[in-house]
Parts: structure tokens; sequence; C-alpha cells
DNA sequence: CGGTTTTCCGTAAACGTTTACGATACTATG
DNA sequence: CATAGTATCGTAAACGTTTACGGAAAACCG
């Protein structure tokens, strides 16, 4: 089955009436309708994207931009397939489809966004990994292409956006920490300028300022967002000249190399130093267990995907009170790690 | 910057003579090429994608489709996040752009495979998570699409395929608790019919009985492929009449939720159990050790992309020895546990 | 029964490209 | 200088849809 030319001949109707049938519209006969679509199935017809999108202007896919490569994305194994599955269950309803949209790690991010914007690929975007100063904000709003990113920034097109809540979790952990008596309170982040990591870092300083206490240079410790990178953290905790008696992870990635890495010092997590992380299908093992905290994955997919739609003109009406701007809660769970 | 007519009339020429110039064709003046390319680089223009594909037939973009959802694809998301970036660096050499088509956990593979390809949204596929008979392959053969594997399967349409060597690490793995003195093997593999658990499975097997052993049925466990999965398998393995003394994981998805199972029950891998696995990120800060099969991802992801190119008409000139069909090696790390 | 509305469908014009074809001016050649 | 060849460019026709518009037939209404 070649096009709708086709399609509409061996039916012997206009192609107008054809595509009438296939969109749903209301000026056409029910009867012509079901033998149009009865006859598009048994043939296997289906429309052709790219002049359908020409037409209409709009393609029908929704792009979640990320970063490929080993180490870089910061979130952990299953993470965004996890988001992808809430996203897709919310699209599907509305015939959207969704692709990844895959950014390789020797590429410039606002580069290859750059052209995916201006191929028209997408008509709307999810962006993660979210910059402290991020240059795509920018670039999605001067095309006026309606976009969602998770992750706030400092640069503020007036976009929604849904975000973890890392100053909360700083606050709990810190004060929990600092009420469990530490004294030496060391931080783990990434490498790069995630604006999480600094929401992260600053609440934490905030809380342990008020406490009297401060974040010693000593125990800031960054690394690459992997297993191997929170193994090196290990090690450089053991160097610290006082050593910190508690730590916290924004990260997922890292816990497990820094279980390894601090184990293998002689260190006990829970005794000898009290660790406090996100919750991740890869920790859910560790032992002892690690206190962390934890979200529904598929529920935040759920919530972007109805963030987004909200802010595109042909479906917001079906999302009048999605929620536009989100601080996502997490829950804490105690373990014995701290 | 709307379309190539506009740009044509700011440069005072015809659109002809514009596309020609951007997409490097011979007969058009070098220096009217350097205005057309200056002027299109300072005002952002980039060709449309719906119109150029529409025109051309093809669409520049590949798709890698896979399943998303937390616990089904059995690899996890590091993994083809590392493939990804092997792909996309040959494939950038080609102005070819790769997006992940995302097919949900709650959508069937062989209907969003039917809507992606008649839709005609990418010109080429990688396909991943081959089962044992597949009804993908026929359908993409029956559409005359190009396209690859990342696995085998029993269906066989003559298209190229990569694929890990299973039955090789079965042979090894087994060959090697054999040695070791192992009488009772176990098998770990996930649920659903992937293809590569069979020739795993059927390999292990046919080794067993060059040694005068079997595979127990007992000593069959299968789950889902994560690390509650793994955690899972070890209460089964304590549950057996006579446990294994041995088990081999094909995937590496369980690995850490079994030690971790394994350890709550007091038997230490390496010692009380021998375990040999598949080398990942979280699995490499286990201890004991695990022994383990590794391969470059990234490598794969390179063959992957230039076998592809390979049955791509436009392309395959420039891959005129690329592997049709490889039987990827992977290499024993040994470790401590088995 | 005349007029008005409604229902349904065909026609044709877009959408933004690429490219076959033909036209023009210039260069080379004898 | 005439002719053939070459370099460069403009014109217009596709590609497969969707949709504004208009028209014919049927239904409705007083």
């Amino acid at each position: 089955m070649k096009g709708i030319r086709q399609l509409a001949e061996h039916l012997d109707i206009s192609i107008g009436t054809v595509s009438r049938a296939l969109n749903g519209k209301a000026d056409v006969n029910e009867e012509t309708r079901r033998r149009v679509l009865e006859a598009a199935a048994r043939l296997g017809y289906v429309a052709n994207q790219s002049g359908r999108s020409l037409r209409k202007g709009s393609t029908g896919v929704i792009g979640f931009m990320m970063q490929t490569g080993p180490e870089i994305t910061g979130q952990g194994d299953t993470f965004f397939m996890s988001v992808f599955d809430g996203v897709q269950t919310v699209f599907a309803r509305h015939k959207l489809d969704l692709v990844a949209l895959l950014c390789s790690s020797d590429e410039d991010p606002d580069a290859y966004l750059q052209r995916v914007v201006a191929r028209g690929f997408a008509d709307a975007i999810i962006l993660s990994a979210t910059r402290l100063h991020d240059a795509r904000f920018e670039l999605l709003a001067r095309h006026g292409i309606p976009f969602i990113t998770l992750g706030r920034s400092q640069t503020d097109v007036g976009q929604p956006w849904i975000d973890l809540d890392f100053e909360g979790m700083a606050e709990i952990a810190i004060e929990r920490l600092v009420g469990n008596g530490h004294k030496h309170i060391g931080l783990i982040w990434p490498y790069g300028d995630l604006n999480l990591s600094h929401l992260f870092v600053q609440r934490a300083r905030e809380v342990l300022g008020r406490h009297g206490l401060s974040l010693e240079d000593q125990h800031i410790f960054r690394a690459t967002p992997s297993e191997t990178g929170g193994y090196g953290v290990a090690r450089d905790i053991m160097a610290c000249k006082t050593r910190p008696t508690a730590v916290v992870l924004v990260n997922e990635t890292l816990v497990t190399g820094l279980y390894r890495g601090l184990e293998e010092s002689g260190l006990t997590p829970g005794k000898d130093i009290a660790i406090v992380g996100r919750q991740s299908l890869q920790a859910q093992f560790l032992q002892p267990s690690l206190t962390c905290f934890a979200l529904s994955l598929r529920d935040l997919g759920i919530g972007l995907a109805e963030t987004l739609l909200s802010v595109m003109p042909e479906y917001q009406s079906h999302y009048p009170d999605a929620t536009r701007r989100k601080v996502w809660p997490m829950e804490l769970i105690e373990g014995k790690s701290g």
C-alpha cells in the first residue's frame, strides 16, 4: 500500500474523504468511515509521517533529550527507563510518540539541540540534566517550541519544570545527621555544573550554618557519577586530615562503589561513617541497608507528561490544572547506614 | 528564518541554487556556495525535516528500538547508553541521527514497530532483545526496511546480526566450573523467550552432558532481570533439595541482588557457592570479586553502526567489508567468585 | 411546494524540500 | 568568427498529506 491516493481509488472515493474519515472528522458518513477504516486496516495503510507533518506543521513526536555515554548521565541504571514508561502511558492516550534524542558524549548539547529544533523533529521537548546556566532554554524559547525541563536552572525563560526536592533532601539529611551528633559532614556530588548539585550544596550549607557548623573544603567530594567514581571517593575520604563522620550523596550512582571502597579500608557504613543517599535498584541490597530518599519514577514520568501536554496548545485543554512547576517530594527511607 | 524560500530571496538567488549549494551538489559556483552557507549559518537556517524527507523519501534517522519499563529489558540503562555512544560516533560521520524508539511496557512490540515503519519514521532500524521467534523481522523485511539485530533468533529473514557469544560463554563457564570439581551447577536466566537464553541454556546442557552431568530441574532459576529478581533467586537456591554448588548468570542485572540474598543466608560467593556472571558497572565492586565475561560496549556499538550502514543502499559502498553476521566475543575476567 | 438547513463529498491548494530539465552566458577550439 | 563544450543557475514538477471551500443531494419546515 503506497499512499492515500491508492487507498482512495481502491475504495472509489476521493482522497479528501479518506483523509477525513481516517482523522475522525465530523463531516463524513459513518458507513463510509467504516469502509475506509476497514480497508486501511486490511491493507495496512498508515499515513506517511513526512507528508502529514509537512502539511500539519507538527509531527506527533515528543523528544526527550539525554546524553549518552557510560558515565555522564548522573542517573542510575533504570532511572530513565522507568520515567519513560510513565511518560508513555500518558502520551499513548493522545497518539503521541516518545523518542529519546540521544546526544553523544562528544557532541555539544547546545549544537545538538539546535539541529533537532531546526529540523522540526519534535513537537515538544523534555530536557533533562539541566545545568546551572543552560543555553538550551533560550534556544527553545526563541523558536517557540513547547518544552519543559526535568530540573531547574538559574536560566529561566518561564517554562514549566519538575524537579526533585534536592533542597528538602539536604535539609532532612543534614538535620538528621546533626541530630545524631555528627559534626563533620561531607557532601558528594558529581562533576559538571548541574543545577541540582548547586541547590543541594547551598541548602546543606545553610542548614549546617544554622547549627554552627560549616562545610569544610576537605569534605567536598566530587566524582564522576559511576560506581568507579564512588570507589574513588572512598579513597579521598580516607585521605582526609580529619575524616568526616557522615556523608550525603546527591546521586544514586555512586553509592555501591563507595560502600566497597570504605569496606576495603575497614570502615563499616552506619558504624564508622554515616551515609545518606538516594534510592536505586542497585542500592536496595546494600549491607548495611542504605538510608535513602525515594520516589516513584513512574509517577514522575506521568507528571512530566501531563505538564508537557499542558503547554502544548493542542492539548492543554485536557490538562487545565497540570502542575506548572513542582518540586517533587522524596520520602526518607530509614536504613542502617545513617 | 522560515524556509529556503526566504533564504533564497534574501540572497537574491533561486531556491534551487540555494538547495544545491546547501547539499554540496557540483554545479554551483564556489563563491555563491560560500555566500549561501554563510547566510544559512548566520540566520540559523536548517532544512525542514518533513519537507526534505517527503521529497527524498528518506529521513536521515536511524531508530534503535528498545522496551522501556524498570525490569524488562534484561539490560541496564548503562548497557545501552554505552552502546549508543559507539553507534553515534559512526553515524555522525554521515550526518545520520540516532533516536531510541521507546516501546512502553504495556504496548505490544510488534504493533509498535508496525506503526513506526508505516509512518516512515526511520530509514533503518536496529532491533534489540530478540526473541526466540520474532515477528518483527518479517515485518521489516516485508516493508523492505534495512535493519539489523542485536541478537539472533530462530526467525531468520537473512538480515545481518551481531550477537554476544552466549554459547562461548556457556562453554567456558561450565568447563571451568566442572574443572573445579562442581557437579551441581545451576543456571539463571530471565523470564521471557529471549533467544540469548535459549542459546545459553542449550549449550550449557551440551557441555554438562559431555561430562556426564545434567542440568537438574531444581537448578533452573528464572527471574525478572533486576536486583530484586536476583534476590529472589537466592531464596530459591536456599530452598533447593540439593543445593547447587555453582551458578552461572546469563544476565548482568541480577548479580548484586543475588550476592545480597546469599550473604543473608550465610553463603559466601566463591567459598560456599561459585558464581560466574557478566561484567557491569554495578558488579565491578562486588565482594568477593565476580568472575565474569566482559566486552567493550562502545566497540559493540561501532560494530552495529557499521553493519547497519552496510545494508543501507546509500552507504554500503563506504563499508564494503563490514561484518554481516558476527558472534561477538567476550573475555573471561577471573574473580574470586568462581 | 418553495425555501432553508444539513449532510456529505469532491476539488484543489497548500506545506518545504529536492532535482530533472532547460536556458543562458562564458570559454575553448578550429 | 562560428561552433561546440562547459559552468552556472532558474523553473517547475514532484513527494503524500490535510483542509478550506464550494456544490449537490437530501432532509426539514412552515
